[in-house]
DNA sequence: CGTCTATTTGAATGTACTCAAAAGCGGTGG
DNA sequence: CCACCGCTTTTGAGTACATTCAAATAGACG
């Protein structure tokens, strides 16, 4: 029946196979209810102030989530490379004004629920709660050792970390969004870059 | 039957309430599997390299989680107080050593699962799995918040927003501690408050 | 009242920031 | 093919926010 993208659920498939078991039925009625989108590089998914629609798995591409403040700097909340899941999930999951804006870094293929969707399936599908459960767990603990890191290590440190952590990362995006997610410049990363280049 | 704790049980009942309905089966269940423990003031619930054993629910008192990290330094990841929860979720969840310490900063009353009950309370009230997913939820979505304000406020802004956001912690817990929850220094935060104060 | 811990104050220092300007790096069009 | 444009990164000088270290003061508790 479906005759596009089927290397799509496919990655979708085997990431939640990972996690959580679920039957040939249930993996069906999951891909039935998902949309996949494409986004170009620039792209708003969600913009700040509007309702957060979509939880969104990237098939391919990169994004960027950020705060945009009062003096209109940006601060980088987090990034999203292929097998992440995106949101503002505060503002999914209660359908209110999203605290964050979600844009395209590169040219993005999305796989998406709603909220009412993801409501449906979590009824019909109790491993699909567990999955979530695990996934949101990783991201808290994850962001738990980011505070802590925040505060006991240098700027430079938390850069060295960071390309530790996320070589991909580091190479796909531009440097002076990495400086705004550590919450430094940018002129002081490229001080710090060239502090280590020097040795 | 049970003639202890009986108000302790309305306490966390009522709390879940909030979230997730369950019969009173479910209810019997749940708090059957529960142990209640009471720890002195200055007591370690978890230390940092152990396995951290439970997921602990506050019915009084108040804890603090921190890193002690090589040159000796504390930094307190969170705090917790009644109708919260706290652990080493990493810990707990994997088995596996802990990051943080947990100790007691007044008399505790907690009640706890441990990691194998959950996981069987998980299977056998699918309910407690949609619980805990919206509890972590909303933990990493405040986490999330923490990361943006760490970066885009001031240390004198952070402490006014903490002792709006937490009045309770704030008077509860020493002034050094909540230095060191918003990752600034003892003596600056003394002066940071000795600024307001003067206007 | 004395001891122990927590908080305050001050001077010197350091890490990271601001502002301004220059240099690098793609792409695009003449 | 090179010139120009927009955008990103680099460099430098001056500054600000926060830290360190040391010492004084204030509170809590036996």
């Amino acid at each position: 029946m479906k005759n596009t993208s089927n290397s799509h659920e496919r990655l979708l498939l085997a990431y939640m196979d990972r996690y959580v078991t679920l039957t040939s039925e249930e993996k069906l009625l999951l891909m039935e209810r998902l949309r996949s989108r494409r986004y170009l590089k620039g792209q708003y998914v969600v913009q700040q102030g509007d309702i957060c629609l979509y939880e969104s798995f990237v098939l391919s591409g990169s994004l960027k989530v950020f705060y945009s403040d009062s003096s209109g700097e940006e601060h980088v909340v987090m990034f999203a490379v292929e097998e992440w899941w995106v949101s503002d999930m505060g503002s999914f999951v209660n359908q209110t004004p999203a605290d964050y804006n979600i844009q395209c870094l590169e040219n993005c293929e999305l796989l998406q629920f709603t909220r009412s969707t993801l409501e449906e399936l979590y009824h019909k599908i109790p491993a699909l709660e567990r999955f979530f459960r695990i996934i949101i767990q990783n991201a808290f603990v994850a962001a738990q050792k980011r505070i802590v890191n925040n505060h006991r290590l240098s700027a430079r440190d938390r850069y060295m970390s960071f390309i530790d952590q996320y070589p991909d990362i580091a190479q796909r995006v531009p440097q002076y969004l990495i400086a705004s997610y550590l919450g430094i410049t940018k002129e002081f990363l490229s001080k710090i870059r060239a502090q280590i280049n020097r040795g």
